[in-house]
DNA sequence: AAATAATATGAACGTTCGTTCTTTTTTCTT
DNA sequence: AAGAAAAAAGAACGAACGTTCATATTATTT
């Protein structure tokens, strides 16, 4: 599967988490109607990652946020309740996109070898896809407050626990090598951040994401696979 | 060469460091004598580390570092000219740091093999020596003014190309196989950067640096080994 | 068309910010 | 020990911050 492939099958779009996010935190916005609550919702977010792309978050005024989203400042207080619970919003929900998705792509196939190509793509694809919500949740992550830490933590950990799992029963079946497949597994999560963190390198260097991902795979397949068919031999999902 | 080793051969102190910057940057401090501005600029980089780690250089005030140094606000100033350039003296120190070693560890030893380890040996070495200035510089680029940008582009581009030309030239001997040597070279860098930016979940894990090191030079040389003897036969520079 | 509910507005409030500046304290020189 | 130079101190300043709220505008219902 490539990444126009999985675009088509997997995406939800800015619009799908603008309205998720509105049905989750009804109880703390002042909006009632779905239609003006999303519209300004997805204003609200593309404001944010706009603007702390270049500064982050804790230099963003709310007068900022005001002037980017063209909405007064009162009204942006309708939609949340300070900007601590803005921050923590957009960091829930980051970690909500990949978690969600990475469950239902692990499912699709059993082979190790296919499982752990599929979800080094996925992520990656994922993170193409949704690249403000991700970078947004990697270089804010040190602001988030006890109330939301627990939940963004116990995703971050699926996520890792994932990668393990298929190394290991890779390594059971004696398709994969044995290995300290934690360490592995933090060197690939390492790449797969560098692809949405340095985003704007790759785009100068005209390096696709499929091609991105696939280097990743031959990389981890000559490192991993005990017949070193990887690099010579690449087979599509 | 192990971390160890490393640490006694090519360290130099925190100590030595705010030395060299007084030295750089005596025209903009109001303090004369050597050994006070030494005392307290290692007191101050000590403290943004500090403060700035949990919550970043922008949320961080100057009443903030004043409380931490245990120094007087407008003590503070007579040491930089103002919190801007304080972030920029760190920024293009830490870069600095980086680069002076490379230079000096890629004139070690000839043979690409060796020098691709000495090379990717001493990144790690260099940021678990010096994590904070590492961690800061990456995590505060974003907001490094035109001024300091052109400095910090250009020893950026320098420890990127290092890496190309030992994959090149490793290539041309026929030593390493031939592929995209731009995207290898960038995804060890992305694994290099987990190290420093995730080093509290090492030290949980109980990964040391050199089984970190050692990890990512078996993962790069079953990629780029022309014959497969990396993995089971380990050898150390 | 009138009444009611929903949403938008931006001036105003109390804090906190980066920075400056005069004064006090410490250190060095003689 | 007296005088001069260096460094430290912290109150004070204007600007900018997050947030609130009384009021105006728009949309919906009757």
């Amino acid at each position: 599967m490539d990444y126009k492939e999985f675009k088509k099958l997997y995406a939800s779009s800015n619009r799908d988490i603008a309205r998720e996010i509105f049905l989750n935190n009804q109880g703390n916005m002042r909006i009632k109607k779905e239609k003006t609550a999303v519209d300004n919702l997805e204003k609200i977010f593309n404001a944010v990652f706009s603007i702390t792309y270049k500064k982050g978050f804790q230099a963003m005024s709310m007068r900022d946020l005001s002037r980017k989203t063209g909405m007064s400042l009162g009204s942006l207080y309708a939609y949340f309740t300070g900007k601590e619970k803005l921050l923590g919003i957009i960091q829930t929900q980051g970690w909500s996109i990949l978690k969600k998705n990475l469950e239902q792509i692990s499912k699709t196939c059993e082979d190790p070898r296919e499982k752990l190509k599929a979800v080094i793509k996925a992520h990656i694809f994922l993170s193409e896809l949704f690249r403000p919500w991700f970078y947004f949740t990697f270089m804010e992550a040190r602001n988030i407050k006890p109330a939301e830490f627990e939940a963004v933590k116990s995703m971050e950990e699926y996520t890792h626990k994932t990668l393990i799992e298929i190394l290991v029963s890779g390594e059971d079946q004696g398709i994969f090598k044995p290995g300290n497949h934690e360490l592995t597994s933090s060197m690939i999560k390492g790449i797969q951040q560098e692809w949405y963190l340095k985003r704007w390198k790759y785009r100068k260097l005209k390096v696709s994401t499929d091609q991105f991902a696939d280097h990743l795979i031959e990389l981890v397949e000559a490192f991993c696979l005990v017949q070193k068919a990887g690099r010579n031999d690449p087979t599509e999902i």
